[in-house]
DNA sequence: ATCATTGCAAAAGATTTGCAAGGTC
DNA sequence: GACCTTGCAAATCTTTTGCAATGAT
């Protein structure tokens, strides 16, 4: 959830922003240019975190101020921004989690059980790893997923300061 | 604390049945044995695919008949074999998955996105890999789950094939 | 007898859909 | 003008919960 947790952007990849490759996406589908649809790249990418569909929704503005947009819309265009390459989407807990795709590096996550934190990681042995487990199946890899669970360091740490002052279950 | 307890421990845990070790489980807890929960550990055992709430109680029988366990009973039940380590769980496609936990080896998945197959495999190296990430992050690991998404080797190969006949898409 | 468990109906939470009105090309 | 998009309300899908009746210990 914070920004710490953000992975170096690659200059390489990218040479048009967000917004742009969104027009571009929906110019080569004849899908409309909308001030819903503008606004909502404008947000999903002015902060780096890990958001689920309710998350951006609060950070939306009410129904009845400018810029509002109504659920249904965010879903859907939320739909179209992974379709478009610009987010991924995962499961967390039961509910969609989404994240930065375009221009962003390949990651995988730990993931905190106590504080739900999730930080970032790579590992170019992992990508390995899954070639070639994919050569041994004859697989076809579109992407992959990975999440540790467990305790992150600092809920390790406060759990165990809370052990020796309260002399803990 | 005695060399007995160590070959107990052993004994238990390679030997005992998923009933048994349910039951044992239910009277840890002072929770109580039914015939719904003794008969769902014997459904859910039955066959060692992966499966769903859906596809378990379209296994049962129906209202009406004999052994019929209502849904609610069933979501209730497949938590506490989670509990008990009897079943892990995960989501896949917005629904939670389960597969046998208790006395099998720890695996990860490929899925193919076009079949839904879910195959299994062992990897010594990602274990490994997971160790040196969470240390690094001073992490404490209770599990992880890495799930490749990708095309199977029989969709690949009609995949092919009709392509072939079909000078394709 | 006590207290856990079940089944029912209903609730809840997340996401989706039909449709009429409005916006974009 | 054609047709895509939006917002609303309502539907859907999966899972959960309150509660009274039933069952296990």
């Amino acid at each position: 959830m914070s920004e710490n947790n953000a992975l170096q952007f690659d200059a390489v990849s990218v040479s048009q922003s967000p917004a742009d490759r969104f027009e571009e996406y929906l110019q080569s589908r004849g899908l409309r240019s909308t001030d819903q649809r503008r606004y909502l790249v404008e947000q999903v990418f002015s902060r780096h975190e890990h958001f689920d569909a309710d998350q951006l929704i609060d950070q939306l503005p009410r129904k009845g101020e400018a810029n509002h947009v109504s659920r249904p819309t965010v879903y859907r265009t939320l739909k179209e921004f992974v379709d478009a390459g610009l987010l991924r989407r995962f499961e967390l807990n039961g509910r969609s989690v989404y994240e930065h795709d375009y221009g962003y590096p390949e990651h995988d996550h730990l993931y905190c059980v106590k504080c739900h934190v999730l930080l970032e990681f790579q590992s170019d042995q992992l990508v390995q790893l899954r070639e070639e487990v994919a050569k041994q199946y004859r697989f076809r890899v579109r992407s992959h997923r990975l999440i540790i669970h467990g305790i992150c360091e600092s809920c390790n740490r406060s759990a165990s300061r809370t052990r020796r002052k309260q002399d803990l279950v």
